[in-house]
DNA sequence: CAGGATCCTACGGGATACTG
DNA sequence: CAGTATCCCGTAGGATCCTG
């Protein structure tokens, strides 16, 4: 009412709280940032990120594929060969990615401290 | 094993993993945001953020004050008042999260025409 | 090797009612 | 007004088994 903006970045509908809702998963990031150097097979995905199920990655590749971030290529051999790669639109998301692990890596400690510091302000 | 990097960035306790877990709710990044033009009230938060419940807001809140990113004031009057606004912490945190809104804002439509043209490339 | 299909659990998160 | 406390449900996501 007092903020009746043209273009409200609050409502559920705007570009960013897709995008939110898209990364909100545990791994979707991982994944973006683990392809940054080049392609990688589904096993070797499964190994190289820590904690991911076989059902999650699968699920996930799936789903940045539908969003044209990653690309999907069969190799039609025995046994089967799968790799998969970040598209042009994907390799974008890099960059601000990145920032955002950078300030990350830059201030998590202060973070850390501040959880604990709550208690130990006496 | 093959991969005994120094510091691994895909492990579990990395800073960015810790970062991407809080953030991967619904609320974080969205009540930073919200809180980018200054001080704002509870009820004033609860109503601004678009389908957050009582209980997220209060929880979400807590959490970001634990973590430093958000101070919490209370000004002891009838009926009470109490204040949410970003630390310095919180603040520095607005430029990556900007990056990362703004990467949406400029590709989320590329995105949207993807998951259409999987089933329309025929 | 890549991944589909199932089962099952934890928990994120909404709705509601109550309090200082 | 600004919460706290409960109840309850959907679903993210792990474990497991099976197939081309």
């Amino acid at each position: 009412m007092s903020t009746p903006r043209p273009y409200d970045p609050f409502a559920r509908d705007c570009p960013s709280r897709r995008l939110l809702d898209r990364i909100g998963d545990r791994w979707t990031v991982l994944l973006i940032t683990t392809l940054e150097d080049g392609p990688r097979r589904f096993s070797e995905l499964l190994r190289t990120v820590d904690g991911i199920s076989q059902k999650m990655l699968t699920q996930t590749l799936r789903s940045l594929e539908a969003d044209g971030l990653v690309l999907r290529t069969v190799h039609p051999e025995i046994p089967p060969r799968v790799e998969y790669e970040l598209t042009e639109l994907g390799r974008s998301l890099l960059e601000p990615l990145g920032a955002l692990i950078g300030w990350a890596t830059d201030h998590m400690g202060e973070v850390q401290t501040s959880r604990g510091a709550v208690s130990a302000t006496a």
